[in-house]
DNA sequence: ACAATAATCTAAAACGTTATAGATTTGAAA
DNA sequence: TTTCAAATCTATAACGTTTTAGATTATTGT
């Protein structure tokens, strides 16, 4: 009768996945024996402690994620916010590999929590408070004021995020020093004898928007050269607008002859317009641009840039949540990485 | 005294967090009934019903996850297994924006789970497998006799691929067609007048390999059209590794006149590698690519491309595995797109 | 009016875990 | 030997949910 086969099967399957009953019978001890053993408690002789945990490793044992999680409140997992739009494609990803790699090492599974264009950027943190759905929440994009920070601090959840913030109090952080990306950028240009920057900047709305024009700023006070924010652009323009906006660089009374870009897509794009207008990277004008993957790899000559290592800001990102759900100092988990240099001694 | 005022939040913090009980008490039924009456059981009145999801509604009630799965075994994940090496940058992204979107009207949380390079393919899922962590995998970069597929169908667990495998079990998948690609973008270069065609292939191992060859060739049959396909390089290989490559072509016997790239990063390094050759594109060779980002808004002349939407191939994944929780056939969760042409028009 | 049936609700158990409070054994001090 | 404390283990309850089997009430047919 397959039929009564198939009901069978699917109704009640045994599931002879192990328990701790399974260990409390295999050794004789009682289930909280076990489960105490297990989480090396005090009162458990060490010689239990070592039969149990040898049993356990011989039938694979692995703690039930839902009873640990009914019992404790502890979900085990951690929560990366992921904007559904975002200019740099690669980023997320590299964020996520990089917390992936320090998970590996834990019992923590990361979910990614969708954050819709179209809806407040508390609505997914909000979901998640109200369902208890991590122990800790990653976010990027931060912004100077950002109503996140609040909310989470309000609600006495660990949190980390990519970028800082203006508030007062404290929070963890990891963060990529635009500040001095945009500086080091600008005095390059310099270096190279360039005198009339242009800064294609990131979107206002973020922190390091500030951060990097300061940066562009101070370099241009000490070197005593001129120079402007692109206004009608920024990192978040598309690309073919970028594009086009380029193309009508040259026509302007003064034309600027280096360009700090933050995004290597962005970079592209200005010097596919600037191309079009018939200049050439190199003796027209030069560019100083930011790295996060290796787009700039497929352009000739080559363009000077710095890197921002995405993997290893993720990698923190996971430390620091890691460290805060047991307790560390919130000023223990903060960190700002440098940019790498990257300078092309440009070739052909 | 505040030591006391912590101690008291951390340890025995009440959790006003609305349960079945709270529900049960506010409307005087019993835990059964609520729960019953949530999930609509047909020896449940309906003005019951009606009571109990209103109550349900203006106390916030969410159901706790960890109680559902320990009672029931649903885990409500779906897991996606994300290589943590791969060549296109922003291709898991896209398939995360994808998958998100459909699962963001059900209350499924996606973990993405690593794949490392060093272990086999199939310790993530061994890992799903014995901690019974998800309701369902997804994983990519399919193989024609894929150890993962006979793992999965073995263990029963619900699961669709981003890509076919040559196995003669039909399980659930979705695919770009790969053949209808390289043979619409041999084709396109015939048109323009090429003769001497070249394939810049996918990794041998993958299944799309075969699938990109058969349409490759085909083309190049039924046009009479000579063309090969290049063996020191495929898409695996680093850009600056490829750029030096096309660096080299120009120097052979029969250069190719006409170039099929599965991957708009290769593209541009050709392109690149070509350019320092002194070969103009759209004069000196011609190029077909696939597009599965706006990689190549920023090049010009703009090079003739065949889209791969990877959001919408997330998206399918997603309602193929959803469908198959709930016991769909295998036939109706199977699915393959179809390359949508962008023939640039050349300007300049 | 009575029994049979349908409709609606409920009590209890179970999923796997850990915290609490208590039980038992061992060892040392008196 | 007795007493007390330390060391080690265990029984029980609880986390929030759903399933099962049974209880209660309302409805129907005679």
């Amino acid at each position: 009768m397959p039929a009564c086969l198939i009901t069978q099967a699917t109704v009640t399957m045994p599931s002879n996945r192990p328990t701790l009953k399974t260990i409390a019978e295999l050794t004789g001890l009682a289930v909280a024996t076990v489960s105490r053993a297990l989480n090396n408690a005090p009162d458990i002789s060490a010689a239990t402690k070592a039969r149990v945990r040898k049993v356990a490793a011989q039938v694979g044992y692995l703690p039930d994620r839902a009873g640990v999680r009914l019992r404790t409140g502890k979900t085990n997992v951690i929560s990366l916010i992921m904007d559904q739009d975002d200019r740099i494609p690669h980023f997320a990803r590299r964020i996520i590999v990089g917390i992936s790699k320090v998970l590996a090492d834990t019992n923590y599974h990361l979910v990614v929590t969708p954050q819709f264009r179209d809806e407040s950027l508390c609505t997914p943190i909000n979901y998640i408070l109200a369902s208890r759905s991590a122990d800790g929440i990653i976010f990027t994009h931060t912004r100077p004021l950002d109503e996140r920070i609040k909310l989470l601090q309000e609600n006495n959840i660990p949190f980390t995020t990519h970028g800082r913030s203006e508030l007062s109090t404290p929070h963890s952080y990891h963060d990529f020093d635009n500040r001095t990306f945009a500086y080091q950028a600008a005095l390059r240009l310099v270096s190279k004898g360039r005198r009339n920057l242009a800064l294609l900047a990131p979107p206002p709305q973020f922190t390091y928007h500030g951060h990097t024009l300061h940066g562009f700023n101070q370099a241009l006070y000490e070197t005593g050269s001129q120079g402007k924010v692109f206004s009608e652009v920024d990192l978040d323009t598309p690309v073919t607008e970028l594009r086009d906006f380029a193309k009508t660089l040259s026509t302007e009374g003064s034309f600027p002859d280096g360009i700090v870009s933050g995004s290597e897509l962005s970079t592209l794009a200005l010097i596919d317009g600037l191309k079009q207008a018939g200049l050439c990277p190199g003796t027209d004008f030069d560019l100083v641009s930011k790295q996060t993957a290796n787009l700039l790899d497929v352009v000739s000559p080559g363009i000077d840039s710095l890197c921002e290592d995405l993997i290893s800001a993720g990698e923190k990102l996971a430390e620091h949540l890691l460290a805060q759900i047991i307790g560390a100092d919130i000023e223990k988990t903060q960190s700002i990485s440098q940019p790498k240099p990257l300078w092309r001694s440009s070739p052909m």
